[in-house]
DNA sequence: AATTGACTTTGACGTTACGTAAAGGTGTAT
DNA sequence: ATACACCTTTACGTAACGTCAAAGTCAATT
């Protein structure tokens, strides 16, 4: 498959111009250029050119991109897994937001208040991106536990007592399903307290609770990349192991 | 509260040259100046910097802002909701590209094939952004699909016959669903058809189906937000709509 | 009372990642 | 043969700041 300047630039959604200039910081040069001077691209371009992409999506600075790409040593497989663990950051960073926005909605009415802090909570991103080891760790896990408070609360018209209870159990599930995960041991008593600690916080969304959609659920934390993204979070392999120890809580396994 | 130029810059996580900026070009100005010229921010400022700061994060330009903001007619209420909206699109792009991502590496580890399309899917957001009506709705319900195609596909490892058919299934479920939501009557045939089409696509994913298991999903799509997004980006109330047709087709309401 | 150091001010020029013409050559379909 | 949709380089424009520089302000400490 070749490539004019106008075709690349349609198939993956940018200006020729932009192409051209890549060219000219030598970020990406074409295969080839033809007897009147024309650009032609190839398949190898084709796959710089969305590395390339992922790389800027970032947030990466061209200067930057160039400098990865052009490395003789740059290993494109391991540059895909990166930017999927930086995309999946990303989308936390973006529920913050939401979460914000819902937040200062229920404060426009009075329904709660809000601290100035908290009115930018989520903005901070670049921050995080440019330095992450500044703030490290402490950060991440505040922010890791108030996304989850978002997919939570206000979904259902709580009343703030619920609020706190099932935040409380959010995070006692959090904490003991860590622990749990640690032992290794789906059918041991840890993981079998999470299970029944998830049982419980279920109960605050669901109106009825049965072994079944139980474990259902739990199928669906392995499946489905919204909530994988989640459970794995801290320590990959969470959400299997969730999933496992709630089969064995509701009998589906053993 | 008053906030010196850095404080405030501090608590929004932005530079003072960006708030000194953003006074030039007339888009924040400091409530006061004090007797040295200092520039003295109060709460109004604090609110309408954090709304700037969302229009911001979705890609407005400064000079759009300014004339949102500055508009007498400016309905904060109601910029918050088109916020969370766009907020929700956003995470739906960004599902696309980590789809994209996982993708890849199926394709470059030899495990499926992928086109050069493909290969730039979930990047074409500016053009949306930018152009909403140019290609208008057809590109939004594609990508829609696609969103969910994500959500499903590769998570298993499905051949791509399986493969073929929950993606057939998955938008004959669109369509009976929008159809259906029509009708407004969830015990009526087309929603009927709708929850049987929504079994058949679940078996694709659990091992097992349990009517109680299948209600309590419908009942999941409402009161999560991540599911919710997706059902009712079309037609707001199809999530609850579903959930009502699933809950009688089970035989859990009626 | 003087000094230090962290803050503030207004210029003003620099930078990144392109957009946008301008002036001209190329390819091919009518 | 001419229309039209491509392509080229050159070059200036732009948005949203970053980054000095030179100078005034404020509170605390010597």
């Amino acid at each position: 498959m070749e490539y004019t300047i106008n075709k690349l630039g349609h198939l993956a959604g940018i200006s020729t111009r932009t192409l051209r200039y890549y060219d000219e910081i030598g970020i990406l040069k074409p295969a080839r250029v033809n007897s009147s001077g024309y650009r032609i691209y190839g398949p190898k371009e084709v796959d710089c050119l969305q590395q390339i992409l992922f790389y800027r999506e970032l947030g990466v600075s061209l200067d930057q991109i160039k400098n990865i790409v052009t490395d003789p040593a740059f290993d494109g497989a391991k540059a895909l897994r990166e930017h999927r663990e930086k995309l999946l950051e990303k989308r936390q960073q973006l529920d913050l937001l939401i979460a914000n926005v819902d937040k200062t909605i229920a404060h426009t009415e009075g329904r709660i208040t809000m601290s100035n802090e908290e009115k930018f909570e989520g903005f901070k991103q670049k921050m995080i991106e440019d330095n992450e080891k500044k703030y490290g760790q402490e950060i991440r896990q505040k922010y890791g536990t108030e996304t989850v408070e978002k997919a939570n609360a206000k979904v259902k018209n709580m009343t703030q007592e619920q609020y706190d209870e099932v935040t409380a159990l959010t995070e006692q599930l959090t904490e003991t399903l860590a622990e749990a995960f640690k032992t290794g041991n789906p059918a041991g008593e840890q993981a079998q307290n999470a299970a029944d600690l998830h049982k419980r916080w279920l109960t605050y969304y669901w109106d009825h609770y049965s072994k079944e959609a139980h474990a259902g659920l739990a199928q669906m934390y392995v499946d489905d990349e919204r909530f994988k993204a989640y459970y794995d979070k801290e320590q990959p392999g969470t959400a299997e192991f969730l999933r496992d120890a709630i089969l064995i809580y509701t009998g589906m396994k053993r």
